[in-house]
DNA sequence: ATTACATATAACCAATTGGTTATATGTAAA
DNA sequence: TTTACATATAACCAATTGGTTATATGTAAT
């Protein structure tokens, strides 16, 4: 059961996930993003690993993190779902409103 | 801005919510809801209030408490767009991942 | 005016977090 | 086999968190 509210409750990890988001990257070039410390980034990476949202590997004397796209959906599904649970009735005008798109507040 | 992430990652101020979804409560209500202490309570109260996710208004002696059912709302509609953006530019490896990895439960 | 009760605040504690610097280790390249 | 570079780890620090107990304050009821 991972703590998606920990591994998503900062927004350089969420920084960090973003870059992710566009593709494999060493630790090196997450660094390199950053203004601040490799270990200061390496601690970000370890709560994302604990909370297994993002995995690691090995390609010579780098270290390269990917997403775990699938966990990452899941984690946000459960916050969602935990919001809704406390939106409700007002949900499903929201869910119309979401789906239909931006303030298409006119007549079809 | 209210960080969302910061005021439902306890799992107490989750419960807080909950009950605040059946109605206003009063904090001394609240506190009798749990075992923890009325100054604990209030601390969490307070980071609710921070990030505005409830209100609080005098009823007398008592305080009460309500969601901010909008804030909630917009919190919702955020994290609904995240989960767009991620689906859009991943579809490609989300596929692949689908099509080679665990999820293929079917054949072929 | 006193008392009772709801809430607020202060001081404290241990654990976690987000950062630092300094240094060790592992791997590749010279 | 040195050297250079990517990463890991250790020790430290300040701020935050989630709790405590003790006490102060505000309001209502007697």
């Amino acid at each position: 059961m991972p703590d998606v509210y920990r591994a998503l409750g900062d927004s350089t990890r969420r920084r960090i996930l973003n870059m992710l988001k566009q593709g494999n990257k060493s630790q090196k070039e997450i660094v390199e993003a950053f203004d601040i410390s490799q270990p200061a980034i390496k601690k970000h990476l370890n709560i994302l690993l604990e909370e297994r949202i993002i995995s690691e590997s090995l390609n010579g004397k780098y270290r390269i993190y990917s997403l775990n796209l699938n966990i990452l959906q899941f984690a946000y599904h459960e916050m969602l779902q935990y919001i809704e649970e406390l939106l409700d009735d007002q949900l499903v005008s929201l869910k119309n409103y979401v789906e239909k798109g931006e303030l298409r507040d006119e007549q079809d």
